[in-house]
RNA sequence: GCCCCGGUGGUGGAAUUGGUAGACACGCAGGACUUAAAAUCCUGUGACCCGCAACGGUCGUAACGGUUCAACUCCGUUCCGGGGCACCA
């Protein structure tokens, strides 16, 4: 009887199929427990090694919590939309429904190549209009809510409209600076177009004119992904920053309920630091600063700034390039050198702007500010080290207390205002906030720390400025000039964008003859007459649009009435765990969680964080090989002798070679021009060069899934993936330890079974050793499972089978629990030995799928003397057996008898002795 | 540039709360079985020093410094690698 496992992975992988045994039901009497992966994109270039990492583990999870007697969800589906199938539609012609369909298809039988216990019934694909439907309905829930500020939550939009015509809104009681309001009365007198504006304010999803990447040569918005240095990745043409109708989700509405929110889920430190670092909250003052030569109090020039307290250090204000003062502030004799300046800053991405800060860069726009307390006429500068986004776009400059405003001035020659005292060299800024404040007029000789909401005081009182709270964060742009993405429910009309029905819905989205992009770099959509004909947005969502909500389709797949049954989702509830990698951080994590507190508010489901425990996987990295050609000849040099030729370094295939040794018949058949290649061999091997680079094709270093699963077996593949290291880190693939995970699944099939003899369990009574070791592997596996260290797990594994080996036990008693235990890890192996051991009634009983975890118990294990290590000023010297219950006195008298001991004292009597229990004994001397 | 993570033998990694650094594997070396090979099994394997021996010594967790009876673990500084930075997914 051998260990097959082709024939048994196979054997099990179709009756789990045909009876359905990953089939969850909605209702349930045990606990639920919903287990999600971030599902995948389905790139043409198929599965690698680096994507299952996450899905392993949390399908061993999910399989665990089964046998512990969970009712499980952990169901499987494809983000199908996005760009990468729009692109090979472009190239090739091909619609991307039809490659997208190909793609998934080959996902699907790579996934269930590895044995994953997904619930296939519930798969959902963002690209089916059954899916996009919903999507679409959530965004007209978007569209028709607003922002309530006194309840902080989302409400109808048909609230506020009421609330306008009745009350109108009016400005609060000692609001400083005047905003947009208006009476009950003048509401009522509005044109529509006028009211409509004024909605689009507070909508969720509203649309504004924002900037995008244009690219003239190529007609098309890029994405940042697709423009390199300024110019566009394909075909190196100039792209710059252009203004057009956009989407956006007012996700800055939630920024302090996201904020707050990340204290009742369970993310790592890190990613919550992520979070809020991105989110950016920090508070300071908005002052207005009004200009010379203006009139007071109108076109002034407003900045933010966390420290108010150096307002009397102002030197010089900066606007970014982008703000729409410059045009009007702009002297006659400067505007030539403004508008070459402007021009420059267009061509430079947000990215360059703000890494590239030793290159300074600036203009004088000839205009001065006015300072608020004291009338000193301050130069207004527009730079690009300010970003239209933060803040107003505009800042005051500090040069004595801030790096960049100090770099800045020095640059220009403006001169610095120093005051901070001897706090400030001269040399550099120091952005302290314990300096004693000098030349700042009625703030002189208080400390900075304290001044600063005493100026926001002053601020508020002389009308100048008022406290404000500022988020980094700014509102997300959801709208793409693409096809492959949903449409958005909405046709224009006079102007104003207006909802499609519910009922109208899904609109799909129509074929097209092309994929290329529409006039004046609108989407493909805007080439097709009868869409353009019925007004409707030719604009398509971005990627993570169907992702925001996914997780919460999974658990009513098929509801043709609702996007999610209420009662469903009320007992499916947060997702338990929830696996990914860190590069959706903040863009997938932080939109799914503000569609949640939506869907929340508006009562359409019960819960406002969508997941409860998050844990990252790390990448797998590639392992690049590389062969070097001798320059204008076939000929390859081994790796000993690069230096000596002049020589070509190329990726090869890392399928073609054996750890760094080249199979040269392989690689002569890879490609034709290689078949008359002559080889430079080191002791006959030709010996490749080798770098750790990211996973990809282009890189030649993928390792595909199903090879290995045809050469050792899903289990080996399974097991081995997860013995790389701890799930969390990345970490470079390595193909060849594989071997060891697959001796040892063979050596553990050896405990139950002899090629000659067949199974060899016996029903003898096991004895003490074996019964700890049993045990102690209950305890250890129910443990790292628990904590996600699946690597330590597969090694505990080992270390019983090693064990139970050497005492050649082939006890059912202490196997069978054994199997279980397995089961998650290595499903097939387990399923076959368990119902080969197990003499059970059905085919039910005997599928270990739906065992019982065995039950760890304590008085197995238990010890009554520990061997301790014994230390003399810190440095281990021996070990002594001491019972665990002995005290400090009984310790000390074993201890000091010690030979080892008592040679290290050399004569002297310790000055203490430390005796921490059940861990270590140290003698200082 | 900013934010986050990481750095331990030839390699992947272990050390769960500050308490025996290198578990478990890979690789390598030697051996057993075999006509041979595969498979399997056994032994050794951080570096260095002393030695007939070893239950002998010194060093050692990117580098430097600190806290502590005790530091891979905590603190500070530096270096290197990876991820993210808002239209790749």
């Amino acid at each position: 009887m051998e260990y097959n496992f082709s024939d048994i992975e196979k054997k099990w992988q179709q009756h789990w199929k045909k009876v359905g045994t990953y089939q969850v039901d909605n209702e349930s009497t045990q606990p639920k427990c919903y287990v999600l992966d971030m599902f995948p994109y389905p790139s043409g270039a198929g599965l690698h090694v680096g994507h299952p990492l996450g899905y392993i583990a949390s399908d061993i999870y999910s399989r665990y919590k089964r046998l512990k007697g969970f009712n499980v969800l952990h169901p499987m589906g494809f983000d199908s939309f996005g760009l990468p199938a729009e692109q090979y539609a472009l190239d090739t012609g091909q619609h991307p429904a039809e490659t997208t369909r190909k793609n998934i298809a080959t996902f699907k039988k790579q996934l269930d190549n590895i044995g994953f216990c997904y619930d296939w019934s519930r798969e959902v694909q963002t690209s089916n209009p059954h899916y996009y439907k919903w999507t679409q309905w959530i965004f007209l829930q978007l569209f028709n809510s607003y922002f309530c500020n006194t309840e902080q939550k989302a409400l109808p939009i048909s609230r506020l409209i009421e609330k306008y015509a009745t009350k109108g809104a009016l400005p609060k009681k000692g609001e400083p600076i005047p905003g947009r309001h208006f009476t009950a009365d003048e509401w009522n007198h509005f044109t529509e177009e006028k009211q409509q504006e004024i909605l689009m304010r507070r909508r969720l999803a509203y649309s504004k004119y924002g900037e995008v990447n244009w690219c003239e040569a190529l007609g098309t918005v890029l994405a940042n992904d697709e423009v390199v240095n300024g110019v566009s990745e394909r075909g190196g043409h100039p792209v710059v920053k252009k203004k057009m109708r956009q989407w956006y989700l007012r996700i800055t509405a939630y920024a302090n309920r996201l904020l707050e929110g990340l204290d009742k889920v369970d993310f790592s430190d890190s990613m919550k630091e992520m979070q809020k670092n991105w989110i950016g909250k920090s508070t300071g003052a908005e002052i207005s600063f009004n200009i010379k030569g203006q009139p007071k109090n109108q076109s002034g020039l407003t900045v933010f700034t966390t420290r108010p307290d150096t307002i009397f250090g102002v030197d010089f204000m900066v606007v970014a390039p982008e703000h729409a003062c410059i045009e009007k502030i702009t002297t006659p004799a400067q505007k030539p050198e403004i508008e070459k300046y402007l021009q420059y800053v267009k061509s430079r991405s947000d990215r360059e702007r703000q890494s590239e800060v030793k290159q300074i860069t600036g203009c004088f726009t000839g205009a001065y500010a006015l300072h608020p307390f004291n009338g000193k006429e301050i130069p207004i500068w527009t730079a690009e080290y300010v970003l239209a986004g933060y803040g107003t776009g505009a800042i005051m400059a500090v040069p004595c207390g801030d790096e960049r405003d100090f770099a800045f001035a020095t640059h220009f020659q403006i001169p610095i205002t120093n005051i901070i005292g001897h706090h400030f060299t001269g040399k550099e800024a120091n952005p302290t906030k314990e300096a004693i404040l000098e030349n700042s007029d009625f703030m002189n000789g208080m400390k900075m720390s304290e001044a600063i909401d005493f100026a926001i005081q002053k601020l508020e009182e002389s009308g100048i400025g008022r406290r404000k709270i500022n988020y980094k964060m700014h509102d997300a742009g959801f709208s793409r000039q693409r096809y492959w993405g949903e449409p958005f429910p909405i046709k224009w009309v006079n102007g104003m964008p207006v909802a499609l029905d519910e009922k109208e819905l899904p609109l799909e989205l129509p074929h097209v003859a092309t994929y290329k992009p529409g006039p004046e770099g609108q989407g493909p959509l805007a080439n097709i007459k009868e869409w353009t004909d019925m007004n409707l947005e030719t604009n398509t969502m971005p990627g993570y649009a169907g992702s925001s909500w996914y997780f919460l389709r999974f658990m009513d797949p098929h509801n043709e009435k609702t996007f999610c049954d209420r009662k469903v989702s009320d007992y499916w509830n947060q997702v338990d765990l929830y696996i990914g990698g860190t590069e959706h951080a903040v863009g997938h994590l932080l939109y799914s969680r503000m569609w949640t507190k939506v869907l929340y508010d508006l009562g359409y489901i019960g819960f406002d964080e969508p997941f409860k425990k998050l844990v990252n996987q790390g990448m797998i990295q590639g392992s690049s090989r590389f062969v070097y050609r001798k320059n204008g000849e076939n000929k390859f040099i081994s790796k000993a002798f690069i230096e000596k030729h002049q020589i070509q370094q190329l990726h090869v295939d890392v399928n073609l070679v054996d750890g760094v040794e080249l199979n040269i018949e392989a690689f002569k058949k890879s490609k034709p021009e290689y078949a008359n290649a002559e080889f430079l061999l080191e002791d006959g091997k030709y010996i490749c060069g080798s770098e750790v680079e990211k996973m990809s094709k282009s890189k030649f270093n993928t390792v595909n899934p199903d090879d290995l699963v045809v050469q050792y077996g899903a289990d080996t593949f399974r097991m081995y993936e997860m013995f790389l290291g701890p799930v969390e880190m990345s970490k470079p693939w390595d193909t060849k330890g594989i071997e060891g995970v697959h001796r040892f699944l063979k050596k553990f099939w050896r405990l139950f079974a002899d090629e000659t003899q067949g199974l060899i369990v016996t029903d003898e009574e096991p004895t003490a050793a074996e019964m700890k070791i049993l045990h102690y592997t209950i305890k250890k596996i129910e443990q790292d499972t628990e904590r996600f260290s699946f690597n330590t797990a597969v090694s505990t594994f080992m270390i019983a089978t090693n064990e139970l080996t050497d005492v050649q036990c082939h006890k059912r008693k202490i196997l069978l629990p054994l199997l279980i235990l397995l089961a998650p890890y290595a499903p097939h192996i387990a399923a076959e030995l368990y119902q080969s051991v197990q003499q059970a009634a059905s085919m039910e009983e005997a599928d270990v799928v739906n065992a019982a975890f065995p039950k760890f118990e304590e008085k197995y294990i238990k010890e009554s003397s520990k061997n301790y290590p014994v230390a003399v000023n810190g440095k281990m010297r021996t070990t002594i057996n001491i019972a665990l219950d002995a005290d400090q006195k009984q310790v000390e008298e074993i201890v000091l008898q010690n030979d080892i001991v008592q040679k290290w004292l050399d004569g002297q009597s310790p000055k203490k002795i430390i005796y921490v229990k059940n861990k270590m004994i140290n003698l200082v001397i």
